[in-house]
DNA sequence: ACCTGTCAAGTCTGG
DNA sequence: CCAGACTTGACAGGT
């Protein structure tokens, strides 16, 4: 089983390569000269690209196959006072250089839209704006020119009191959206409300592919394994999503293999938090327990030292190996794990 | 050069 | 019913 690891938005090895610049509304509405404003985001955003490639580039070099790119790339674009505001023709080239880069160097990229992308949400306001924010991170997407094995992932949501309810109004609420979008999003497992089991199930019957995350999955568990629910969560990267659409089979050269998220407890009074690096062991763990099942699988790295923390993975990685462990470590990004 | 409070947005909890 | 926690990187405004 190959396995690409990735990590997410910046790094901490880079220096003047943050891709999320921003202005805040307040320092905005200061500005006397409105079409000057506006020029600044769009200018900051022309930044955001350019260092958005930055750290493509930063990928290739590394080895890394699998980045999430971050989503304050347009300052400010779906704020409800600027919703006359068009900056996207303006940044279409950079789009289309980023888009084209990470085509050419087989990185698997993606979005995960804030917390504040609440499908299950009882709020036609709330319900309205996350429209507007997956519309926002779709259309990236498609200016980069990417196909829709370029995906954004997000929560289920809040529960309300009823997750029931909340549950079934996701389905609705989700299905109303526009192929475009359903098209594009994965779903995650979080670490308060919705379990892996009940995401699976929401995944299932919405026909997205599931990321599971199993540092959410250790403290907001259910009742079962990871590892007991994986042929199921594997099953979505079979039966929706890019895979299904597109005919592929597991095994094809062009197969979009399941990703996952890794991190770990910051502390034992902040278990949730993630720490600055991630536990080799405990990940290990489970790379055996399901390395039969699938040919490749991608592996996101949630940790504070972010790309820091993937060259320290591979080092250990790579010490573990030579203390007899049954991986080899491929490249600066990926390992096999040998069964 | 460095430090601190603040930021557009959501949900949940506790007072 | 409202204030604060949660969480995060970067701005903005101060020293």
């Amino acid at each position: 089983m190959i396995v690409r690891f990735g990590f997410v938005a910046m790094s901490v090895q880079l220096e003047d390569a943050s891709p999320s610049r921003t202005m805040t509304m307040a320092t905005f509405s200061k500005l006397a000269d409105r079409e000057a404003a506006l020029r600044k985001l769009v200018q900051i955003a022309e930044t955001n690209l350019h260092n958005t490639l930055k750290l493509l580039k930063h990928c290739r070099y590394m080895g890394v196959k699998l980045y999430r790119m971050t989503s304050k790339i347009i300052p400010l674009v779906t704020h409800e006072q600027l919703k006359d505001w068009d900056p996207y023709p303006a940044l279409a080239q950079r789009f289309a250089d980023v888009g084209s880069f990470a085509r050419e160097h087989g990185i698997r990229v993606s979005f995960h839209p804030d917390h504040f992308t609440v499908l299950s949400t009882p709020r036609e306001q709330v319900y309205r704006n996350s429209i507007t924010e997956l519309d926002y991170h779709v259309r990236m997407l498609e200016l980069m020119g990417l196909d829709d094995w370029a995906t954004c992932n997000i929560h289920v949501g809040g529960s309300y009191g009823d997750k029931t309810t909340s549950g079934q109004r996701f389905i609705t609420q989700f299905n109303a959206m526009e192929d475009r979008i359903k098209h594009r999003i994965t779903l995650e497992n979080d670490d308060k409300t919705f379990t892996a089991l009940e995401t699976l199930r929401i995944s299932e019957e919405v026909g997205v592919p599931m990321v599971l995350d199993i540092h959410h999955h250790a403290v907001n568990p259910g009742d079962e394994q990871a590892h007991e629910l994986w042929t199921d969560i594997l099953r979505t990267w079979e039966r929706s999503g890019w895979n299904a659409r597109n005919g592929i089979r597991m095994g094809d050269p062009s197969w979009l293999p399941p990703k996952i998220h890794v991190s770990s407890p910051k502390s034992e009074t902040d278990p949730r938090g993630h720490a600055d690096y991630v536990d080799p062991e405990q990940l290990l763990q489970f790379l055996y327990a399901i390395a039969g099942s699938t040919a490749a699988i991608d592996v996101m790295i949630e940790a504070k030292k972010k790309d820091e923390a993937l060259v320290k993975l591979m080092a250990d990685l790579s010490l573990a190996e030579a203390n007899g462990a049954p991986i080899r470590v491929i490249d600066g990004g990926s390992i096999e794990v040998l069964s």
